[in-house]
DNA sequence: GACTTTAAAATTTTT
DNA sequence: TTTTAAAGTC
């Protein structure tokens, strides 16, 4: 073939692939089209960056390397040019097939593609979307989240580690209990070393592949003494999970980062089986995933990572935003593509998202433009207190959908401790919701306890949910066995299920035994039946067994009635995970369970008003969105004033929260706010403030505009208001008598006929006559006294009531 | 060993 | 205010 026909045949195989991508803009169809070689795709809000993915994938899939090489396969004719040419003018579907083999190049084996991302959520989303592109070839995509990619891995290769494949996975709630146990047996203050403070110290070492000896000796030398401490639970916990062949969900990806490292033979399998390795939510990285991220791409470097710096939000749980930042100094030559036209929200909604996010001084810059109109005007309203509040976002959803597509509506709150007072207007104006998040199905107390059962039945050495199972329902075990148990156990260097297994042999377990083989037979017994029965009849069994749904039965209130239901729930969950896999066991339940946290109970077809954290809002889009609780002090929170990189943290997450509104975007704040049975009063966030003066339309409550009319004509008529024409400063006011606690502490506001007493102060009591007074205790504006009357003796009396029937000498 | 009372703490949380 | 866990009581 001639030059001239290779040059002809490159732009038709180039045409002829662009044109089945010719649906998305340039940038998108350039990330779709680049397929080797590092990748970093900076995806803004909204700008259809899992629609790249997927295309991307299927891409690589179709025509492999063919997009972006300039390589021509063997055999190619001059007539096979001239035939392309023809279709890429002018395609017929006769001819498809034949124009899709010749422009195909390597194309990539679906188990060649590891997708990751972080939630279920997005993994399900992916393989949804790519099922529906390519039909049976998805399926053998991996695409998952991290954590579950490296379970896959590590059920294959963790016996090098000493670990059985059958290990079990602690959840978070699961690592608090080991480690306050950890305390209590060192004789620790758990205030002094709070577990969640502690894990999150192990999470860092761990994230920074310190291990219990490497923490310790660092630890040492600092010679900070609760350091040290810590150091110490840390290499008590990591052994009790050993012996619990359990891991938490750091050891997950460590573990198999460490494979992946001290493995050369394990290394090179992984690295020669994914050709493609892509990355989703790469700003929320940490270092492990990272590390596992490079080592999986370092076969053939083929690694697309897609981020958006402006959405970080999960640092405070050890995501580095450096990995994203420092991407293209590790792989030099990387390529990077920004997707910032925005598919999803108006023009007002965008422009408000920008102006405050632009107030960040850390992040790589990046401004999202839609062809959408220009929409309505951000709505701002100042409520009194959260009740009114609440009100006020009822009544807009009513005006919005006039009674219809509530679930277009979603109330997005910085805090669950929120909810209540939306949950109460709602009741009230009967608008149908549903809360996300909070208490999760699977934590609750009785679905717990049913899976702790299930996984004692998979895992015998589990003693963390042995110990939470084995007197409950009440079956005589008590507190004084139990730690015999365990202290056997210790001593011997065995489970504790092994000791009470076997109980007789135990001298000090004698009074116990019969109870203790009740209740070991009976485990046996159900573990007996897995052989046998289907998982739903298994657990079914469990249930009436163990005596736990009789319990519930037995007690006959309310409450129990709930807990029975959901301990049966658990059962539509083993249904659900039937149908989604092909090899069921207890021990793939249970791991499904422990890493998918939320299997939706989200009905989508409910139509209800939706409310969420904006942490849980990420990923997701709205047409309607109420951002609630817009004060200095809540959002941004108290904890991240004082840490600027912390308050820019706040900022984003008000970045990702503006930009899930499709139409409208409400936001407001209260005045007053009654949080943990305190009332504050508040100033409106300087988000608010952030927001461009012309997309934004103010307004504020009734009570509120009166007072403050009245207030201002009265004194102080003159002053410009610093917070825009409806806002006045804290100084200027109106004193609210009613619940407000903040003038009392101040000390300064007197009010009433207060008098001032001192010590040694002589007073006249019209009914207790001469007495002198010998403690002053302030109390807000009011004071606490105590008063020895002459021949009465000694009375407390409140300074303010008092001082009407008394006056000082 | 089971039950009741009291006290302390309560951002966000993909897994 | 609400929830949850640890101490105290029967």
């Amino acid at each position: 073939m001639t030059e001239i026909y290779e040059q002809r045949f490159l732009a038709a195989r180039r045409s002829v692939i662009a044109a089945r991508f010719s649906g998305l803009n340039d940038m998108q169809r350039q990330a779709v089209l680049t397929t080797q070689g590092p990748l970093l795709l900076l995806a803004g809000a909204g700008s259809g960056k899992t629609t790249v993915l997927i295309n991307r994938i299927a891409n690589l899939i179709a025509y492999g390397e063919a997009s972006d090489s300039a390589e021509i396969p063997e055999g190619v004719t001059e007539e096979d040019v001239d035939f392309l040419e023809d279709f890429a003018k002018s395609p017929r579907e006769a001819d498809r097939v034949r124009a899709a083999t010749l422009c195909e190049l390597r194309p990539a084996m679906p188990w060649s593609i590891i997708a990751i991302t972080f939630t279920n959520k997005a993994a399900n989303e992916l393989k949804l979307r790519l099922g529906r592109m390519l039909g049976e070839a998805a399926l053998d995509v991996w695409a998952m989240t991290f954590h579950s990619a490296c379970c896959r891995i590590l059920r294959r290769e963790i016996e090098c580690l000493g670990y059985t494949s059958s290990f079990t996975i602690y959840d978070s709630a699961d690592s608090e209990r080991v480690v306050k146990d950890i305390e209590r047996d060192l004789s620790l203050d758990e205030k002094a070393f709070p577990p969640r403070m502690v894990l999150s110290i192990i999470s860092k070492a761990k994230d920074k592949q310190q291990s219990p000896a490497d923490f310790d000796r660092t630890a040492a030398a600092s010679g900070d003494y609760r350091l040290e401490k810590t150091a110490e639970i840390y290499e008590v916990y990591q052994s009790r999970l050993k012996e619990a062949n359990a891991l938490d969900f750091d050891d997950i990806i460590l573990l198999t980062v460490k494979i992946l490292q001290e493995y050369p033979e394990v290394r090179a399998y992984y690295q020669k089986k994914f050709h493609y390795v892509l990355i989703d939510e790469y700003q929320d990285t940490n270092h492990l995933q990272y590390l596992l991220a490079s080592l999986l791409a370092g076969g053939y470097e083929n690694i697309c990572v897609v981020g958006d710096d402006d959405q970080s939000i999960y640092k405070f749980r050890g995501a580095t935003i450096e990995n994203i930042l420092s991407f293209e100094k590790q792989y030099k030559g990387a390529q990077v593509i920004r997707l910032e036209q925005n598919y999803r929200s108006t023009q007002a909604i965008l422009n408000a998202a920008n102006t405050v996010i632009a107030n960040n001084r850390s992040r790589k810059g990046k401004k999202l433009w839609t062809k959408n109109e220009a929409g309505d005007k951000i709505r701002v309203y100042e409520a009194q207190n959260e009740t009114d509040e609440a009100q006020y976002v009822a009544g807009r959803i009513f005006e919005i959908t006039k009674g219809r597509d509530f679930k277009d509506c979603a109330i997005l709150y910085r805090t669950n401790a929120q909810s209540n007072a939306m949950e109460q207007a709602f009741k009230r104006n009967s608008i149908p919701y549903r809360i996300i998040g909070g208490t999760r199905f699977f934590d609750r107390a009785e679905v717990k306890d049913m899976l702790a059962y299930l996984c004692v039945i998979n895992n015998r050495s589990d003693d963390l949910r042995l110990l939470r199972i084995l007197n409950n329902p009440p079956r005589g075990i008590g507190q004084k066995t139990v730690e015999m148990a365990v202290r056997q156990a210790d001593t011997a260097g065995l489970s504790l299920y092994s000791v009470i297994s076997d109980p007789y042999s135990y001298p000090s377990l004698q009074k116990a035994a019969p109870k203790l083989m009740a209740f070991t037979v009976m485990l046996e017994d159900c573990a007996e039946l897995l052989k046998t029965l289907p998982l739903p009849d298994f657990y079914e069994e469990v249930l009436l067994r163990t005596g736990y749904i009789a319990m519930l039965e037995e007690k006959d209130d309310v409450e129990s009635r709930t807990r029975a239901e959901n301990a049966r729930e658990l059962k539509s969950s083993i249904l659900t995970y039937l149908e989604n896999t092909d090899e069921p066991s207890l021990a793939g339940f249970l791991e499904e369970i422990a890493l998918y946290t939320d299997i939706e109970q989200y009905d989508a077809d409910a139509d209800a008003v939706v409310m969420m954290t904006m942490h849980s809002a990420k990923g997701l889009e709205f047409p309607h969105v109420f951002l609630v609780g817009l004060e200095e002090g809540l959002f941004p929170g108290n904890r991240s004033m004082g840490d600027p990189s912390e308050l820019e943290e706040e900022r984003r997450l008000c970045y990702v929260a503006i930009t899930r509104a499709k139409q409208s975007l409400d936001i407001s704040y209260a005045r007053q706010r009654m949080l943990y049975g305190r009332t504050t009063t508040n100033v409106p966030s300087r988000f608010v403030e952030e927001l461009p003066e012309s997309c934004v339309e103010k307004s504020a409550s009734e009570a509120l505009t009166a007072a403050r009319t009245q207030y201002q004509t009265a004194y102080r008529p003159e002053r410009p208001s610093l917070y825009g024409d409806f806002g006045i400063p804290a100084e200027q006011r109106p004193v609210k008598p009613m619940r407000d606690y903040s003038a009392l502490t101040s000390g300064k506001v007197r009010k009433g006929p207060k008098v001032d007493y001192a010590k040694g102060d002589m007073v006249l009591h019209n009914a207790f006559g001469r007495g002198m007074v010998l403690t002053v205790l302030t109390m807000g504006n009011d004071a606490l006294l105590e008063i020895a009357f002459d021949g009465v003796g000694t009375k407390r009396l409140m300074a303010n009531t008092a001082s009407v029937h008394m006056k000082k000498l």
